[in-house]
DNA sequence: GGCTGCTATGACCATAGCCGCATATCCCGG
DNA sequence: CCGGGATATGCGGCTATGGTCATAGCAGCC
């Protein structure tokens, strides 16, 4: 299965915003991000105090997440409320995760069998 | 499914071998190597005259990939034949390639709408 | 309107990573 | 064991981006 698209070779265009998309998750900062707005709405302050950055980088890496509609954004008061608003996100980092499980096993056997 | 871990914080070093594992992808000249090696197993001449790019820049991206563990490699006369060995990487790629597609449909109705 | 607190942005530095050139290293075949 | 082709690596330039500081913009409240 996903055996559908086996054999065809992404236009540069395409590969480019796969990159683009993948980008945005390797950063550690961004990432911890969404999966802190993954437990529920935060404010910025809540968020700056979890991360310990900056507020402009805080600031500017959630306005990069919001472009790319990872993550939307409303007031309340004078402040900013942010949601993730993507559950394909964590699906990913379930499935990576899987992964990193996996090999960190296979490490362990193959440990245990030398 | 998949919500076996929300609101799970993840630990920092798991934080950064997530986001190791998407910077592996987020570069479009790796993620062209996989989607070349998706169809089958090639040589690195193959996939020098593929992408058009040095042989120094394809070994080294091909050193990341295999230390990842997404490539594998076996000699054929003089020659390395490179392997892609991880379907995960697919995956992800149809999982995203669709959320492209609903955001572009989106943009679209909305264009339409106006 | 002016003040206050929150958020976004411009300027800037430091660093990381891409990429090619030249060269070293390696491995097969003779 | 040696030669030649294939692959890996040291080096350097360049660009992109993370990160901070200072400051501008902005929305609410008195």
């Amino acid at each position: 299965m996903g055996a559908a698209s086996d054999g065809l070779i992404p236009t540069p265009q395409l590969l480019e915003e796969l990159s683009q998309f993948f980008r945005l998750l390797s950063e550690p900062a961004r990432l911890q991000l969404l999966c802190l707005l993954k437990t529920g709405p935060q404010d910025v302050a809540s968020l700056i105090g979890s991360t310990g950055f900056s507020q402009s980088h805080i600031s500017r890496q959630l306005s990069q997440l919001q472009r790319a509609g990872l993550v939307r954004c409303e007031r309340e008061g004078t402040r900013l409320i942010y949601t993730a608003d993507e559950p394909l996100v964590n699906d990913l980092c379930v499935l990576v995760m899987g992964r990193l499980r996996e090999r960190l096993e296979q490490q362990l056997e193959h440990l245990q069998a030398a």
